[in-house]
DNA sequence: TTGGGTGCAAACGGTTTGCAAGTAC
DNA sequence: GTACTTGCAAACCGTTTGCACCCAA
């Protein structure tokens, strides 16, 4: 269970994603803040450190659309798969625990073995808000 | 129901598509292949005639991977709605038309007021074939 | 002393933009 | 003539790599 080395660099960006909680942080968000906290770590220092901390299973990595730079998030034990919802159209991201997914999850597995992973799905889509306003003004 | 200009370099791309069928190309395996063909098609007027053309709803775009290139789909009217299952280890990209993720689509609508775009939709996992080879030798 | 870690600068690769020239009607 | 299209070159932007330096064991 060796969680290699444990430098002050990656001791920063893990402290700072565990402070972030749920939400997504991108490398450059995260070398802003270490930077404004007074901890400048060099952008590829972070994304070195986020590689291993994926690698170690500490830490998740999304990649939330076209064009967006990836997210991460720290993976802490309590944290239950839940699926992602992107709104295509403004762009919000909902996070979604529902069993109705989670028995898609078995089904795939069990008449299309195939084993999927819900933390790297993204089911793109229209959010109900911006369904509303489609069908005022379509386009 | 303007379809605006038919230009020549439009339909080039627009006829390599169709002659692809279910195979998705890359913009970068457009220009090639058109090249190839004694058509060249400068790379921007690539990348523009599929902004176009996916606009207009004749070709759908996807995106199917960290790091990977757009690829680009004629979307046929007989075409149905399919979801896309990519194997994270060896990058199969494997179609799927099922009953199961169809309900699942109207399930999001229904209780989650979200209605997704199945053709933007992958879901990320394990194929058949890696899972075996995942036990044998890990990692 | 030795092997991993750091971080600047530069490269990379897919995509987009600026712009001058071309084309259709 | 006007509005749109083309395509080269250059920019863009997130990410990775080369490489010299640094630090901890």
């Amino acid at each position: 269970m060796s969680e290699g080395y444990r430098t002050k660099q990656r001791a920063l960006v893990l402290s700072l994603l565990q402070r972030a909680g749920d939400r997504h942080l991108t490398a450059d968000e995260i070398a802003r803040s270490l930077a404004a906290e007074g901890n400048p770590v060099g952008r590829t220092t972070v994304y070195r450190c986020l590689d291993r901390l994926v690698e170690q299973g500490v830490v998740r990595k999304f990649l939330l659309g076209e064009g967006e730079s990836a997210c991460y998030q720290y993976q802490s034990g309590e944290c239950h798969a839940h699926y992602h919802l992107k709104c295509s159209r403004c762009g919000a991201l909902l996070h979604l625990e529902c069993a109705y997914l989670d028995g898609m999850a078995a089904h795939l597995q069990q008449e299309h073995r195939f084993v999927i992973d819900p933390a790297k799905i993204v089911l793109y889509g229209l959010c109900d808000r911006c369904l509303q306003q489609q069908k005022e003004k379509p386009q």
